[in-house]
RNA sequence: CGGGGUGUGGCGCAGUUGGUAGCGCACCGCGUUUGGGACGCGGGGGUCCGCGGUUCAAGUCCGCGCACCCCGACCA
């Protein structure tokens, strides 16, 4: 660390973000250009998105499965706007073992092909089906600019890969999921989002439709949390994966995929933190207290170890996530300070004046300063801990929500358009035209973020032509 | 691939008219400190991006590479 302060986000948000995560020990770049390194905090925070993710994903009845990194190159290439999407950022293998390769492999920017294939091979019967298979892994995206967890070259998600016999199930499942990753991101990390259905332009190469989860950032920049396509038969077809159903007929299955990346870290980032650094929501922070014991000489350190470690078995007996920081040589004050950075939640102070009061000190991250702060009886502070967190947690997602709502406008007119999306996100109607989506993303840099399943009666008129709207959409500048 | 910029201990930088490399932070040791980013003393650490050239002498001047960063066209 070579300055104690960050950056701060009204000066500059992108070196507020770039630093952060750095200096909250989430990740850091890798040797080679556009690579990550996550480190074990960030790593530890990736499990716990991992964990509230993977719980709803086997009780909605799926299971998870392991697939090969590398993939014929000829498999992508089967699916027509497949192809078109991801050819530009392909990493590919030539030569193995020393010796070029008769076909060329790729690292799977995504693993649909190679699913297909499989699933092909898996699939005869109507009995086979539904089948829902979740993937945890890496995959690999050659892009230009990058920026740890937003876009690197490698990254760490699930994808599911569902097949189906009717289109009315896959589509059913595409929705579901899409409500699992707002459920989740909602209720444990406090990140309210926008969503709906993404635009033909916006939407996965190779699928029908594609719905999304859309985040209002810090700057009130919009980022793609969580996607989840209804595939259509598109990808069955291009690799046959066929069943024979009730009358002994052949058909084509509907498949779905659906994804959550370690871009969502960047989503919390942005989403809660503040000039102090890292505030993670406690349900997913990897630590959600931090105990930090204050003593001036031997003796003072003997009686508040002692009451730092009854505390500390009395809170990780109900189950909390605690630090305690009995690093040597550091002031209470440059923990106060890391710890913030880092997002703890919660911070227990426990110094000679606690020990002689039978109190300790509080301080909720969320509230910075003199107003976070409290002095509570030790008697009693299990449930009082798990009140302040619940409450913090709860009170995040309320922070966000009224950002969001606070900066998300409609627009009377065009040139009120512009206003709105240069500095937040703007509700309207769209008539539907490329176009019009074109040129209003050359003019301000917004683009159609997606359309939310519930519209009103009257969707009025297309904000750029004037003509009648289809639907409504929101538009902002974007990740 | 276009435009701009930068390469010097781990990180951030300084290095004058060419004269044999320094500062802050971090790191190690000892001591004093410790309720909001402590201090003193001592210490370790460098193929100055690479290659070639000019010169008695190159971090510095010249040429050619390479890498990275920022801004544009593509993207979870």
């Amino acid at each position: 660390m070579s300055e104690d302060k960050l950056p701060s986000r009204s000066e500059d948000y992108n070196d507020w973000y770039n630093s952060l995560v750095i200096r909250a020990d989430l990740a850091d770049y890798g040797p080679a250009r556009g690579t990550m390194i996550v480190k074990p905090y960030g790593w530890t925070l990736w499990e716990n998105i991992q964990q509230a993710l993977d719980r709803r994903f086997k009780s909605t009845g799926h299971v998870n499965a392991g697939f090969p990194m590398l993939i014929p190159k000829s498999f992508i290439d089967r699916e027509t706007s497949h192809v078109e999407g991801f050819s530009p950022e392909l990493a590919v293998v030539t030569v193995g073992g020393g010796k070029q390769l008769e076909e060329p492999l790729v690292v799977r920017p995504t693993s649909e092909t190679i699913i297909g294939h499989t699933y092909a091979k898996w699939i005869k019967s109507y009995r086979d089906l539904p089948l829902l298979v979740n993937l945890w892994n890496s995959v690999v995206r050659w892009e230009l600019r990058t920026k740890l967890f937003l876009r690197t070259l490698e990254f760490w998600w699930q994808e599911g890969h569902t097949a189906h016999a009717t289109y009315e199930e896959a589509q059913e499942e595409t929705r579901q999921m899409l409500d699992v990753y707002l459920d989740f991101a909602r209720n444990e990390a406090a990140v309210p989002a926008f969503f709906g259905r993404k635009s033909d332009s916006e939407r996965f190469p190779g699928a029908d439709l594609t719905y999304s989860m859309e985040a209002m950032m810090g700057d009130k920049k919009a980022l793609q949390a969580a996607t989840s396509h209804n595939l259509g038969q598109n990808f069955a077809r291009a690799f046959d994966i066929q069943y024979l159903d009730q009358n002994n007929e052949m058909q084509y299955c509907w498949t779905t995929s659906w994804g959550l990346s370690t871009r969502f870290i960047g989503a919390m980032i942005m989403t809660h933190g503040d000039d102090q650094g890292l505030i993670l929501p406690p349900r997913l922070a990897p630590h959600q207290v931090v105990i930090v014991p204050i003593y001036k000489n031997h003796d003072e350190k003997a009686l508040v170890m002692e009451v730092v470690e009854r505390i500390s078995r009395l809170l990780e007996s109900s189950g909390l996530r605690l630090k305690i920081d009995n690093r040597e040589g550091l002031t209470p004050g440059f923990k106060f300070n890391d710890w913030e950075m880092r997002g703890v939640p919660l911070r227990v102070e426990i110094g000679p004046r606690d020990v002689a009061n039978e109190s300790v000190g509080l301080a909720r991250r969320d509230i910075p300063g003199r107003d976070g702060k409290s002095f509570v009886p030790q008697e009693g502070i299990g449930p009082v801990v798990e009140e302040i967190l619940a409450k913090i947690q709860l009170e995040l997602l309320e922070r966000a929500t009224a950002f969001r709502d606070a900066n998300t406008h409609q627009p009377r007119d065009y040139a009120h358009f512009k206003e709105i999306v240069a500095d937040g996100f703007a509700f309207t109607g769209w008539c539907g035209g490329e176009e019009c989506e074109t040129s209003i993303k050359n003019d301000t840099k917004a683009t159609n973020r997606c359309m939310p399943f519930e519209q009103p009666k009257d969707v009025g008129l297309c904000i750029y032509c004037g003509r009648a709207a289809v639907e409504q959409v929101y538009f902002a500048r974007a990740y």
